[in-house]
DNA sequence: TTGTACGCGTTATCAC
DNA sequence: GTGATAACGCGTACAA
């Protein structure tokens, strides 16, 4: 079932079978009514791979993420489906973990597909290292390359990032306005969202006449159980802190068994605020304050852009969005 | 950079790139190798839509979900990727919502993109009345239709289904020869496996020779707050239950929530089960037991058996896991 | 307004 | 072991 057989049916050519299937006004009424019910009676569809290979697309995008059952990434190809998807394009999903050679290996698949664009989702993507992150600069030269929550800087490449750093500076300059005096700050990674959120945190001490001390800034896997452990080993060391300030929900879940655990009353005793706003956050007693980190406008703002791009708008590179604090029971304002 | 270059700088034809690229052993060594030599050189890459169009083929599955975000659907789809790219398939992503109509538009959507098959994650997917599942069946004559989590007979229609009636059974057995009287059953939707989990309370009250009254057994938005806001208006309203049983970990976290709320203490005066043993489950203080779906089983298979359909291999047409009691501390046994 | 003919880059079927 | 050539199904100049 082929273009050809609609245009013998209807007793035209393929060329105008072709151009009543785009749309193409230069058909008369006539023609294309007579085009459109041998369609539907012979159920004709096009063949997007004939299509594909005329045209060069397939409007397929391609979305990289770590770990996409990941709460906050899980929403974050959601969105970005949803949103692709409401503009006529695909998206083919590809987890590629951690590992640096993993994600090249993925990237350069992805490229080979001959995807319209790759959509990096989360802040896994950029590495410290400048030449590591070679390959998306120079791929950037054939295919527009869209980080979500990550910022890395080149021609073609375009971030839509929630300002981290501000969110955390607001959430730690409230704990500080608040009373609190010893903040421990427990994060997961070194990711580009990572140092932005710990630069917040660090800032609001010094403005706030705080010294930040190394001991205050815990580095812990991104799992509850792991962040309660840790938080319970430090307490019995005899570190002494007030507000726990972290980098994930999950982690501040963690906080919440700690504190539950030890009888530690809060937010009398202990405030904790977590990050993104998930699930998790609500799903403790009591219900957890965490930063609304805006993953739909962000993945909306992504998706948007990249549409600009492909109608040669000129597009901002770098978008920022503004986080939201979400208030809950966690702390005492 | 096609075909015809590589060809042409090695000096050979297409015919012998081309058997050069797809392994075909009728080529000589030397040949062999100044040919992906020339490749190399080039960096050359196979245009996939014009190996698209000849073999009727682009590697490509579709999954359907209803929603991605969900914890349960989003831990599914990462291992159908993960595993359907170890057999080097991609997986297209299509979030459907829950309405019907979109179901279809959407099935249609994937079919005309001429995926090799189609994944229907969830058991949203199963409509009551039988005919509101043509499309599928009808569609199954052109290509493999998978249900994760669903069952739908027909031909060329292939199920993966975890154990939910025994699961719930022996769930509320276990609540029952612990002494619990009254089990209030909440549950979300009539899915095939909704039935199916109810169908197990239900037989283990029986069994035990317990009546099923119709005022125990709840319908709840799956959302924490609604199940934990139900739980407060039925007792309120003077119901007695003494565990609470859910087709849904979030409604299990409504539950902890109520119980937490009012004061009452669990696993003594409230027991808790919840089902796919999710992150959820681990959240709450204290922490849920819950029957795991066993999730990453039933996606390993799924794609397993999906490739054994397309290697010919006779498979068979339903696959049921057995699932496991996660006990936690929600529960005294 | 409509039709012809070619290009897109493969794979596969022949011949040699 | 290798090469010429025909599909595959569409979009689109260009011609009529």
């Amino acid at each position: 079932m082929n273009i050809y057989d609609v245009s013998e049916h209807a007793g035209v050519s393929i060329a105008t079978v072709s151009r009543v299937l785009n749309g193409n006004p230069n058909v008369s009424e006539k023609t294309r009514e007579k085009v459109l019910k041998v369609m539907d009676e012979l159920g004709y569809t096009p063949n997007v791979f004939a299509r594909g290979l005329g045209l060069d697309t397939m409007q397929t995008i391609g979305i990289m993420c770590s770990d996409s059952s990941d709460p906050y990434l899980a929403e974050a190809i959601y969105y970005l489906e949803r949103s692709l998807r409401s503009h006529d394009y695909d998206a083919i999903l590809c987890c590629t973990g951690y590992d640096l050679d993993a994600k090249q290996k993925y990237f350069e698949l992805l490229r080979s597909k001959r995807v319209d664009a790759i959509i990096l989702a989360g802040s896994k993507f950029v590495e410290m290292r400048a030449k590591d992150n070679a390959y998306i600069i120079d791929a950037a030269a054939e295919l527009p390359i869209m980080l979500v929550n990550g910022y890395l800087e080149g021609e073609n490449i375009y971030s839509t990032v929630c300002d981290d750093r501000a969110a955390m500076y607001q959430a730690a300059s409230q704990l500080i306005e608040s009373g609190h005096k010893r903040i421990l700050y427990l994060y997961s990674s070194y990711s580009y969202s990572g140092l932005n959120k710990m630069d917040g945190y660090k800032d609001a001490l010094h403005s706030h006449g705080l010294s930040v001390s190394d001991n205050m800034i815990c580095q812990c896997t991104k799992d509850m159980e792991a962040s309660r452990d840790l938080l319970l080993s430090l307490h019995r060391q005899g570190l002494i802190f007030d507000a726990v300030l972290t980098s994930d929900d999950s982690l501040a879940v963690g906080a919440v068994k700690y504190a539950n655990a030890e009888g530690i009353s809060i937010p009398d005793e202990l405030s904790i605020i977590g990050y993104n706003n998930s699930l998790l956050a609500r799903c403790t007693d009591p219900e957890i304050t965490s930063i609304d980190s805006k993953v739909e406008a962000l993945c909306t703002t992504t998706v948007n852009t990249l549409m600009g791009v492909f109608s040669g708008v000129n597009v901002p590179s770098r978008t920022t969005i503004a986080s939201d604090l979400i208030k809950r029971k966690t702390t005492n304002f």
